[in-house]
DNA sequence: ACCTGAACACCGTTCAAGT
DNA sequence: ACCTGAACACCGTTCAAGT
């Protein structure tokens, strides 16, 4: 009498785990008390939990490839590139840590990897050399990542110790003097508007090498 | 009889840990093993692990700002800010997966923060406005953080495993067709120069919001 | 004030044994 | 082929007790 696990059953347990529960709760035995089976039982579908990792960075990316094949396409390459960012930013916000535990880690199904392959095909047709094309999907990549890791940082921060983000604390904190550092915290934004204003600035920088 | 346990040297301790063996090897007992002490000892200096990990972060940023603090200033503001994202990067690559460990971590000590004022004060100077020159600083610093956590995960899937990362094994990964994905792939380079072109492409964004 | 010994409640992983 | 029970070698953390 078989539980039917299968390694899909098991990603997708572990993601919702991890929205759950957070990073700490995803342990092997919890992910196997919630699919009701003992721990060592997960051993047969996948070799360990790094890969168990991999498999979820990976169906992550899957549902982001998913989501940009499924839009129209854009006017342009900008349009493409804004796209993918938003998407991209937009699926590791629905998971704790998303962009700290996701990125960085291996793709294991080839079919994710050749979805960027009508991507290329269009910003080649619109005049990109491939080479920058390859770059500029990678610079969007890296500034999405570091944008959002400090993003959920700061949400994580403010929710465990709402106190401790605010402005008036972190003027105490900073001291006297420094009112530069002062003033740019009370500037400071986040969200959407934060995010939109500084991928605007990474695309300008990737019109400069526009090649066509 | 005291052991002269400090919060300083447990820190420095760990960062060497860290680099010796690895974020999975930077245990409490390992570390308290290093430093001739039992577990238990460290409870005293830090309230856990998880402060431990910002103090470290801290300690990795000081020495950001202090190398830079010790440069002789840029010639403009893209001269400041790409010293600072070489030296950011730099720094990160000294320790292993460092760019995931320590970005988006809280800094604990205020003059890390406040060692900012200087370089406010320089890009103010030259006609930028404070707004901009704090999405200046943070655009670049999502970018590095993006970059390094990418550069650094490669390099650690070379080293446990080199053939896999080879060009050749990666178009057998991919299959049939995906020709544009797999030429990308042998265009693909590392290290300094795939850093600065990318950095280079960031900077000219930001060029583009200068506001003086 | 600072550290140890012992313990608690967990981990990831292996492996013989069951069906 | 797929899963369990039991075990191994660890974790981070607490806390009474020592000096």
């Amino acid at each position: 009498m078989t539980k039917g696990l299968t390694r899909e059953r098991i990603v997708a347990a572990a993601l919702e785990l991890l929205d759950d529960k957070g990073m700490d709760a995803l342990t092997v035995r919890a992910l196997a008390t919630r699919l009701d089976v003992r721990a060592p039982a997960l051993y047969w579908h996948v070799r360990n939990k790094q890969e168990l990792l991999d498999e979820m960075a990976t169906e992550v990316m899957r549902r982001v490839v998913g989501a940009l094949a499924a839009m129209p396409p854009g006017a342009d390459w900008r349009e493409d590139l804004a796209a993918y960012a938003r998407v991209l930013r937009a699926e590791y916000l629905l998971h704790r840590d998303g962009a700290r535990t996701f990125s960085g880690t291996r793709i294991t199904d080839p079919d994710v990897v050749r979805m960027k392959e009508p991507w290329f095909e269009r910003w080649i047709a619109s005049g990109w050399r491939l080479a920058d094309a390859a770059d500029a999907a990678d610079v969007v990549t890296a500034f999405v990542v570091g944008f959002v890791i400090e993003e959920q940082e700061q949400r994580q921060a403010a929710e465990t110790d709402p106190t401790r983000y605010s402005v008036a604390h972190r003027e105490v904190w900073l001291g006297e003097g420094a009112s530069l550092v002062k003033a740019a915290g009370r500037l400071h934004d986040e969200g959407d508007r934060r995010f939109e204003r500084h991928l605007g600035i990474v695309l300008d920088g990737l019109a400069t090498r526009r090649s066509g």
